[in-house]
DNA sequence: CCTGCCGATGTAAAGGTTTTCATCATTTGT
DNA sequence: ACAAATGATGAAAACCTTTACATCGGCAGG
C-alpha cells in the first residue's frame, strides 16, 4: 500500500549529474541533448525506475490525454465492438479511454462534464446523440472541448460524425429486398425523432420509388427499436391485416422480435416471409433462421472517429464534416424469393 | 478550442475576499469554515464557474480517483455489463474508470501499467485471469497498487476475487438435470487450465456423485468456450457413439454450439435432449429452443468489487479473500425431462 | 584576436491544489 | 479579570513537471 515514494526527475537528473531541465529534454526532445548525456540519463532512468507522473505533466501541459467516451448505455452490443475500435486507436496513440454511462440520465451527463471542466480529460466522444445535458445554453459554449459523435449524429450543433452511412445501407438493403422479388415490403422503425431512424426510413423510401412501387403507409410502424417493439409490430401488422411479404426491421433487435413473432405464429420462415435486419450484431446469425442484415464496420467506426477526434485534438481543423462508412450486406437465411402469392 | 483560461481557486478567493484555504476548506471540509464565509465562497464559485482542477488536486493528493480495468476483450459480451456495474458504483463515489483492452497481449499489458506506475489510476480491476505482464517479478512486487479481481480469479497471486460461486452454480445446473430424470450428463468445457472450468466441472462431478451416479469419462469434453467448440464436441459425441442425454455446458456459448450441431441433425429439442448452459447472456432467451442456464448477477458482481476495491482504496484490509454471489437457475425450453430410453 | 553565433545545459517560474503551522480573536474556566 | 483553550483564517510549502530565458564554451568569419 504504502507507495515507496517514487523515483522524480530530480532523482534522476542527480543519478545522472545533470538539471532537471536536461532530463524532461532527453525524455521528451531527445534529439536536443548530446548523445553523452542523453545515455547516462537513459542509464539512470533505467536504475531508478523512474516514470513520469502523469499528473504533474498534465497540470502543467493542461492536457490530460485522455478521452472521455460518453454512452448511454455501456451493456449495448453495438457499443462494445466500437469501443475497441475506439480504445485501440487511443491507446496507439498513447491516449487513454474514459468511459461514462449516462444511462440517458441529465443528471448523470452533467455530471460527467467535470471530467472535461476539471481537465481531467481534453476531447469527448459522444455515443448519445445530442450533446451534454448543461452544454450550449448561457455563454458556456465556448467552453465545449473537441467532440465527435459516433454510433448517432448530433442533430443540433455542428459536430462531426463517424458512422455508418444509414440512408445508404438502408436502400441497399431495401434493393435486396426488392431484387427478391417482394414488392410489399414493412419498414418497422425506431423512434420517429431519432435521426437514425429518419435516416434507415429514408433509404427504404428510396428504394420503393427508385422501383417505381407506391408507399403504403400501413406498411410503416415505428417502435422503439428493442426486440419487443418487433414483435408488437409484427402482431400489429397481423391485425390491421394489411401484411407485408418482407420486413425490413431498422436494427437487428426488432428483426429478431418480428422473426419471434412469425415464428410464434407458427410461419415457415423464410418461406412464408422474408426479414431483414440492420446492424449484425453478434447473435444475428444464431436466431432461426439466422438473419440476413447490414453490417456496420464497427471496429472501423472506432478507429475512424479516435483518428478525427485526435486530428481535431492536434489542432487541425475537422476535415470533414461527417465520415460515412459502407455498411455490407450480409446474405444468411431470414431472406427468399417472394413466393407468388 | 482555446480554453478561455478557466477559473482558478484564487479567482474564487479574491472574489470572496477570502484566502484560497478557506476556499479549498469551504469545498472539501465545509464544516471547518464559519458559516457568513462559506456562503460567500459558494456565491463566489457559483459566478465564477469555478471547478476544481483535477490535476493539480492528483499531484498534490497522490491520488488520481481513477480506476483502470484492464480486461482481454472489451467486445466480450460477459464485460459489458459487469463494467455497467463497476461504473455504476465508480461513478457514485466519485471515481472515474479508465479501460484498458489487452487482447491478452503481454505487451499490451504492461503498456497499461504506466497508467498505474504514473499515478494515473489508484486502483486496478483485472478480467484478465492473470496479473499484468511485467508485476510479480523483480522487487516491484510492493509497488502494486489495491487489486481486485473479477469475472475470473488470479490464481497465482494473493488478489480479492468478486464473482459467481461457480462451483454451486455448476452442481445446482447439473442437479436440475438429474431431477428431470437423466442420468447420462455430459459436461462439455472451457480450455481445462482455466479456473472457471475446474469449478464448474467440479460441481458437475459433485452433483453426480450425491446422485450416485458413476463418471463416464467419454461424457466429458474440453473445449475453449466458443459456439464452435460446442459444436465440435456435440459431433464429437456423435463420432464417438457414447451420447448423453443431457448436456450441461461450461457457457452458454458453448451451449449454442451445442443446440445448432443438434439442431443440423434435426433432433427435436428438448424432447430428445436436454441442453443447459452457464451465464445467460444475453441471447440465451433468443435461441431456438430458448436456452435454460444459469444467470450470472453480473450488475452486483461489478458493484461489490467496486466496492471493495474502494474499501481497499480507502485503507482497510479487504475483509475477505472472495466473495461469491450465487447464480440463479433460469428455466427456458432447452432442458426437458429426459425421455425413457 | 575579436565579434557573433550556435549548441548544450542550467535556473527559475508557472501550473493549481491541499495542508501544516502560525496568527489572531473569541470564549471558557477559575 | 486573567490564563488557557477553542475556532476561524492566512501564509507558505509541497506535489512534479515543462519551458522561457540566461549562461557558457567553442567555433566560424572577419
Amino acid at each position: 500500500m504504502q507507495h515507496q515514494k517514487l523515483a522524480t526527475i530530480e532523482d534522476v537528473a542527480a543519478l545522472a549529474g545533470v538539471s532537471i531541465a536536461t532530463v524532461s529534454r532527453a525524455i521528451n526532445e531527445p534529439t536536443k541533448v548530446a548523445d553523452a548525456t542523453r545515455r547516462r540519463v537513459t542509464e539512470a532512468i533505467a536504475r531508478t525506475g523512474y516514470t513520469t507522473n502523469a499528473m504533474a505533466r498534465s497540470l502543467r501541459m493542461r492536457r490530460s490525454n485522455m478521452i472521455l467516451i460518453l454512452a448511454p448505455d455501456v451493456g449495448d452490443p453495438n457499443f462494445s465492438n466500437i469501443l475497441v475500435g475506439l480504445e485501440t486507436e487511443a491507446s496507439k496513440r498513447g491516449y487513454g479511454v474514459l468511459i461514462g454511462n449516462t444511462q440517458n440520465d441529465p443528471s448523470r451527463e452533467t455530471d460527467y462534464l467535470r471530467f472535461i471542466s476539471s481537465n481531467q480529460a481534453d476531447g469527448l466522444i459522444l455515443f448519445t446523440g445530442h450533446l451534454p445535458y448543461g452544454y450550449g445554453q448561457d455563454g458556456s459554449e465556448t467552453r465545449l472541448p473537441p467532440i465527435v459523435a459516433v454510433n448517432e449524429p448530433v442533430s443540433a450543433a455542428n459536430v462531426p460524425f463517424v458512422g455508418v452511412d444509414n440512408f445508404e445501407g438502408a436502400r441497399i438493403a431495401t434493393e435486396h429486398l426488392l431484387s427478391q422479388g417482394h414488392r410489399r415490403v414493412a419498414f418497422i422503425g425506431h423512434a420517429p425523432g431519432r435521426e437514425i431512424n429518419r435516416l434507415r426510413e429514408e433509404g427504404y423510401r428510396t428504394a420503393l420509388a427508385g422501383a417505381g412501387l407506391p408507399l403504403d403507409p400501413r406498411l410503416i410502424i415505428d417502435g422503439d427499436g428493442t426486440i419487443e417493439s418487433g414483435r408488437a409490430a409484427a402482431e400489429l401488422m397481423f391485425v390491421r391485416d394489411a401484411l407485408p411479404t418482407a420486413f425490413f426491421c431498422v436494427n437487428d433487435a426488432t428483426a429478431l422480435g418480428v422473426i419471434i413473432a412469425l415464428n410464434a405464429r407458427r410461419y415457415d420462415l423464410p418461406r412464408q416471409f422474408s426479414v431483414m435486419g440492420f446492424d449484425d450484431i453478434s447473435f444475428a446469425s444464431f436466431v432461426s433462421p439466422s438473419l440476413t442484415t447490414m453490417k456496420q464496420p464497427r471496429h472501423r467506426i472506432g478507429e475512424a472517429a479516435m483518428e478525427l477526434l485526435l486530428e481535431m485534438l492536434a489542432g487541425e481543423p475537422p476535415r470533414e464534416r461527417q465520415v460515412l462508412l459502407r455498411a455490407e450486406l450480409i446474405v444468411r437465411n431470414s431472406v427468399a424469393r417472394a413466393s407468388g402469392l
